[in-house]
DNA sequence: ATCGTGACGAACG
DNA sequence: CCGTTCGCCACGA
């Protein structure tokens, strides 16, 4: 229950509603700085129940974009949960972390 | 313990 | 800003 997982969950949590946090900024705050692509791997496979619990939407790459390992279902889905927090995209999918991105 | 895999990231060009 | 290349990490078989 200590797994590295449950920290990223933990942390993701933590996530204030209309703002979005990074792969790599999560897995900074885990304690590991590198496994960015771990974490990607841990919201993947984020368990049915967690995915009621865990905000997995609020959390994009350092480009600002949406990855969703070519599954646009969750990507349109995550667009839409984003845009009823209050998350402005761009024309081209993309939101600014200079302005949304948390923490500061 | 080893290998392959993947919602990533920084550095380059 | 975009695509490519290489590096890093944790997980399951």
């Amino acid at each position: 229950m200590d797994s590295f997982y449950m920290t990223v969950y933990n942390i993701t949590t933590l996530i204030p509603s209309g703002m979005v946090s990074t792969y790599g900024r999560i897995a900074a705050m885990a304690g590991s700085p590198r496994a960015a692509r771990a974490v990607g791997y841990a919201l993947h496979s984020l368990p049915e129940d967690q995915l009621a619990t865990v905000p997995w939407q609020r959390v994009i790459n350092s480009r600002g974009k949406i990855s969703s390992s070519g599954d646009s279902g969750r990507a349109v889905l995550q667009k839409k949960l984003l845009l009823s927090e209050g998350i402005i995209f761009g024309g081209d999918d993309t939101v600014s972390l200079k302005e949304f991105g948390w923490p500061r």
